[in-house]
DNA sequence: TATCTTTATCGTAATATTGCAATAATAAAT
DNA sequence: ATTTATTATTGCAATATTACGATAAAGATA
């Protein structure tokens, strides 16, 4: 019903459309290294809330590192972070300007 | 909880969240001039329902132009548009690159 | 092995979103 | 004044999201 491209994109904004989210990519994107076990005091939801909006994170392709066992130690995709920045960008650049 | 620019982007996001949105923003954008009555054929989905996207764009303040009676004529408000613009593009201009 | 730490999953309640038929409202046209 | 055309609102039903307590799982540590 809808292109491609359209779609695509409601799903990227869909996971930026949680304060939580924005919150937990700001942090992450803050730090040094890769980010572990200290989400749950920073962002100030409960454990299963955090792990549920890292989830939504981790399933569009923003996450990268490991994420089993002992090795668990991730941080954003950069590959998919700018692939994101530029779909928005362009979104946002195809506007006709003489109208009202 | 969430810091003021955190809420404003994930309110926006909100807005984009739903391809119907992104598909109603992509034709008006593309128009030569305001937009009146044909977003009910060129998208699919039944008027009330368009007219219920329409107000979450409303709300968002990415129309501009006249919505009462015969002077309804509105097309994209090009100030808050590359005002979202910039705050999309400084949220993932905002990313720490060594890592992983 | 037992315990501790950390993350994931389950179950569920509360809330929000989505879509549309029915209807109302508004103004233009006849 | 009626009819027509267009948009808004109401009232659901279906679905999705959100949050968290309880619990499980996995590995580290004692």
């Amino acid at each position: 019903m809808f292109s491609v491209t359209q779609n695509k994109l409601a799903q990227a904004a869909k996971v930026l459309a949680h304060p939580a989210r924005i919150a937990i990519l700001d942090y992450i994107s803050r730090q040094e290294n890769c980010i572990c076990n200290d989400l749950v005091d920073v962002i100030g939801l409960s454990q299963p809330t955090i792990s549920q909006h890292l989830n939504e994170i981790k399933k569009i392709g923003l996450l990268k590192g490991t994420f089993e066992g002992k090795n668990l130690c991730y941080c954003i995709n950069q590959e998919r972070w700018e692939e994101l920045q530029y779909s928005f960008n362009a979104f946002f650049s195809n506007i006709n300007q003489n109208c009202c």
